[in-house]
DNA sequence: GGACTCATGTAAGCTGTTACATGATTTC
DNA sequence: GAAATCATGTAACAGCTTACATGAGTCC
């Protein structure tokens, strides 16, 4: 699943310009995917040159002019068939848990300070999914996305808020390393 | 926070081979960052020829020669420098939530294999890091790494577990589409 | 006047994956 | 005899990020 293939699966739902794609993007899957400018609006010229969406341009009144795109039938059979085909899988990337890892290297205070701003991170996103969950439009399969997303940062902001105070405590202060070369 | 980074700081604990380094990936980062062996040669050759690492070649009895990798004075300073500036963020890419989010547009049967393939998946990772956090080797922050997985897979399984039923029941048979002519 | 939103796009570059190539030894 | 483990590497490709380019309108 890449940005081209959500651009197609979000054309499903909707008749969208690349503008509208990202603004979903960010308010429907930002949890578990991201994508930007640079990666939809290539995606889109793709899939239109594939024949699988179609564009019409709309004189904008005021505003610059805009893209729409549907998909068409063909594109609605090739989004089917790879959404049946992708096998589920999870995958984190988290700077923050190589930082722990390697904490026992860094000033104490530095790291104080990295736990408190995921403290804040992880409380930002907690209130984005808990203001989205209470929308009453979503399907079952939506909110279950949602509400794995809330119960997963949830139980991480709690495990660091209960282990914190032993990992700072604990911390010895590294000795310090010679920067000035560089 | 890159493979190039990544290697430096496993370095950094011990010296290491190109294919150690692969299985401490494996065995330590791997609820947090993945990395294949043709990402990790080619970052420990421009890590040497950056003069951050320094290289003896051993030779292998009976087995393959091996290639030792220590860390330099300036490498240390580099990776404790990096170390200290890298934000900490986390990123998730689910190609499952990706799945439930479309799910309606997909067969029940899918749907259902989907979710107990998640389950298992879920069940593995969980006895995974159950039996690396027994051990008593580790840091501080090691351990809070691992404890905030073990809490994150536990709060996503039991989730999916207490919700699974709803999903499947009120799930609506999409209809079929043409295949055919792919 | 400056910042922000709307709107689309390109080009360079970074990073990483996958497949291939080699080859000995050990385990089933 | 086949498969797995040990061991290193390259080359092609996929995919995405970042910065740049353009330009009008709106809000403070």
């Amino acid at each position: 699943m890449n940005v081209s293939d959500l651009c197609l699966g979000t054309l499903y739902l909707s008749d969208c310009t690349g503008y509208e794609i990202k603004k979903l993007f960010e308010a429907a899957f930002s949890h578990f995917h991201t994508a930007g400018f640079g990666s939809i609006y290539p995606a889109l010229n793709k899939l239109a040159k594939a024949g699988l969406v179609e564009v019409r341009t709309e004189a904008g009144e005021g505003k610059p002019d805009r893209k729409r795109y549907s998909i068409t039938e063909e594109g609605k059979a090739v989004f089917l068939l790879s959404l049946t085909q992708t096998e589920p899988g999870e995958q984190l990337k988290s700077d923050f848990q190589v930082i722990l890892f390697f904490s026992h290297l860094m000033p104490t205070e530095r790291l104080r300070q990295v736990v408190e701003q995921m403290e804040t991170a992880y409380q930002h996103k907690l209130g984005y999914l808990r203001s989205i969950v209470e929308m009453e439009c979503h399907s079952e399969g939506v909110r279950l996305g949602i509400n794995i997303g809330i119960a997963s940062i949830s139980a991480r902001l709690e495990t660091l808020k209960k282990h914190k105070h032993k990992l700072l405590a604990n911390h010895k202060e590294p000795p310090q390393c010679d920067l000035s070369s560089l």
